[in-house]
DNA sequence: CAACAATGTCAACATGGTTGACATAACTGC
DNA sequence: GCAGTTATGTCAACCATGTTGACATTGTTG
């Protein structure tokens, strides 16, 4: 399992052949990232007692305003008792509004509020820093790469395209 | 906040203008991939009912073979009490050892039993495989970027470089 | 009208975090 | 050697967020 004859020579070079340990430094490289990627939000979510959940769920409202709840839970992936229970805190507390649908009024379109939009502002403008800081420090080609390979480790149903439902 | 000038380039190219947009997309991006990322572990972990706590211990653990406890706590970010459940079941299931320091004999150090390093092999291996699909599907400077900007997302004191305890 | 779909809600439970308090054993300094 | 500190383990209580199952309501659709 050890000499492919890639002769020391840096990851990614020549014809991307990839030992395991380089692979398993990728691997770890995510959880590090993804942890200090959550870390400022967590922070200001803490003060307002929310967690990670209601922030996916300002995150997805704010960016397709009007989602209606199946959409929202297909996205995130949880069941809807569990998000009910973020959903119903978020409406009390007044940062999320909830209309019926038009078109079939057995759906329940979900908007920011203004308090709402607030917190998703602050939220991602932490977020956005830090991820132009690490684009700012990598430099053009690294974050094209960084998009590329995102992409490619998410399940197919979730990338790009269709996966928001169209403004009605 | 809109038009400075980037008249339409797709992202990265020129000069690293990005608009809250793409990096909103790039946010969206580490959400999804994370979550493609520990999926194929996750199945394997819910057979035997670990969580993805027990991979973590499991992963640093094999990456330090001898790692204390100490250590394992403050790379993980989390406290004594939380580890000390995971690691219990661990040791009962016979998949850690645990060995008195010679150096400190108030230290434990952790080792991978050989069924350990069973379950750790199957776990890291769908994730290579995803991985390595991810990387070959991108190209090598792509690779390279995605590790430049993980580095750059992950607070300083856990890159790499001083993060792992010496061999004894 | 019957069947189905979208949502909400209640209850019970699991996992994996937290904090606080306390116990033990071993190292360190004076 | 004794005092203080450090590394670890453990008990208990609590919280957030996930799960399933069961059931109710409302609205759409054939």
């Amino acid at each position: 399992m050890k000499d492919r004859s890639n002769h020391g020579r840096p990851r990614g070079e020549t014809l991307l052949f990839l030992t395991d340990d380089e692979l398993r430094n990728g691997i770890e490289a995510m959880f590090f990232a993804y942890r200090g990627f959550t870390a400022d939000p967590d922070k200001i979510l803490q003060e307002r007692d929310y967690g990670r959940a209601h922030h996916r769920a300002i995150h997805f409202i704010n960016r397709s305003p009007g989602i209606i709840v199946g959409e929202l839970i297909a996205i995130l992936g949880v069941s809807k008792q569990s998000l009910n229970r973020v959903l119903r805190r978020l409406i009390k507390d007044g940062l999320v509004e909830v209309r019926t649908g038009d078109d079939d009024r057995r759906t329940r379109r979900l908007y920011l509020t203004d308090s709402g939009s607030d917190l998703e502002r602050q939220l991602s403008q932490t977020q956005r820093n830090r991820m132009r800081a690490a684009y700012r420090a990598a430099g053009p080609e690294a974050v094209a790469g960084f998009c590329t390979v995102l992409e490619q480790l998410t399940d197919p149903q979730y990338r790009l395209g269709g996966r928001f439902r169209k403004p009605e």
